[in-house]
DNA sequence: AGTATGACGTCTC
DNA sequence: AGAGACGCCATAC
């Protein structure tokens, strides 16, 4: 709130909120939807300061490998395993597995898929 | 004001 | 095929 800084932020959060339940993404894809395709870090960034908004399920959103790469940055370390477990997906070693079955892609939105 | 780094991904050698 | 470097934009010091 302290600065509309809609410029890349915001986008990715609507996008992450847009994230069904029981799916996950990367970071890259929602670069690649919002058009930066070498912008990965500014999601993951983007991510980071996730907590400046609520309903921000930053644990739907893993690497292109689907390891949890960010879940140190939860309130503890094995809670984005847990909130993934929560909805079905299972995780082992911080990686999801099966993780092209559960991987979600913002493109499918335009492509109705 | 400038430098360094980051929850990544792709290109190049 | 494996390893290294770069790019993207913003925050922090």
């Amino acid at each position: 709130m302290r600065k509309n800084k809609e410029n890349y932020f915001d986008l990715v959060y609507q996008v992450v909120m847009l994230i069904p339940k029981g799916r996950v993404t990367s970071y890259g894809a929602i670069a690649n939807y919002l058009g930066i395709k070498s912008g990965a870090r500014m999601v993951g960034y983007a991510m980071n300061a996730s907590h400046t908004m609520p309903g921000i399920p930053a644990h739907r959103v893993v690497n292109r490998e689907g390891v949890l790469t960010g879940k140190h940055h939860f309130s503890s370390p094995s809670r984005m395993q847990e909130l993934l477990e929560l909805e079905g997906i299972r995780v082992e070693k911080d990686k999801i597995l099966n993780f092209e079955e559960y991987f979600w892609d913002p493109i499918e939105l335009e492509q109705e898929g």
